[in-house]
DNA sequence: GGCCAGGACACCA
DNA sequence: TGGTGTCATGGC
């Protein structure tokens, strides 16, 4: 039986929840994609959509040989659309993915390697001003297509934490970032697993069972704590 | 038939 | 700055 970790110990129980999880799950692989780009649209595809839904668009896109830069550049908005039909919001969906790569094609010639090699506070800040890249979109490019360490905060992220009752002390995305930066080695591949886990528990175990029986975490798996760190 | 899913943006007070 | 409406298909 692991030793379970004080409540005020935000680092070293975060680190209990990372091996809990890899016991329980095992390690992902993240993300789930052939190559960077597929990464940046699968990022933007999966806003608010199931997986399922966004592999069908991906499977679409690369039937079609669109699922390139400069591919999805020269065709309309609603060509995108038709074949992102399945994630839902296609239309919107196929503005911004239409406005990265315009974007892309402006100022980085349809690549994504110069854009890539910008230290992470840059690569972010230019990533938050294209239309429909918001700050999990971003920060899931910067980790995952881009393999820098940024902690990525999702539905599934803010669910767990408080299901353990874990409170960063305010339900921003950036308190919950923090939270996590502040207390976990600076590591890319730690960043992405751990992620990448929270998502897979997410779907397992959190929605399927709300009341947490069976749950790998359910030691501090408790509603009632309520750790505030600064 | 109702509810929810790995957000982001526009608009308003 | 924070709250609310909108975008929408597919699976359970």
């Amino acid at each position: 039986m692991d030793i379970i970790p004080p409540v005020e110990d935000i680092s070293e129980r975060l680190l209990f929840i990372y091996d809990r999880l890899l016991q329980c799950y095992g390690a992902q692989h993240w993300w789930p994609a052939d190559g960077d780009f597929e990464i940046v649209v699968g990022a933007i595809l999966t806003q608010m959509t199931t997986w399922s839904n966004v592999e069908k668009a991906i499977d679409n896109l690369k039937s079609h040989n669109l699922l390139s830069p400069a591919a999805l550049y020269q065709i309309p908005t609603s060509e995108i659309a038709e074949e992102i039909y399945s994630t839902g919001f296609y239309k919107s969906k196929a503005r911004k993915i239409k406005a990265f790569v315009t974007w892309l094609h402006d100022y980085y010639n349809d690549s994504l390697d110069g854009l890539f090699t910008l230290p992470v506070l840059s690569l972010r800040e230019i990533l938050l001003s294209v239309y429909g890249i918001g700050e999990e979109t971003a920060d899931s490019i910067i980790l995952y297509a881009a393999r820098k360490p940024v902690f990525v905060i999702d539905a599934y992220t803010r669910r767990i934490m408080q299901r353990i009752g874990i409170n960063p002390g305010g339900d921003s995305y950036h308190s919950f970032q923090a939270l996590f930066m502040g207390n976990l080695p600076v590591n890319e591949k730690t960043y992405n697993e751990y992620h990448a886990l929270f998502v897979r528990h997410g779907k397992e175990r959190c929605r399927a069972r709300p009341d947490c029986a069976g749950c790998c975490l359910s030691a501090i798996c408790s509603h009632r704590n309520s750790i505030v760190s600064g």
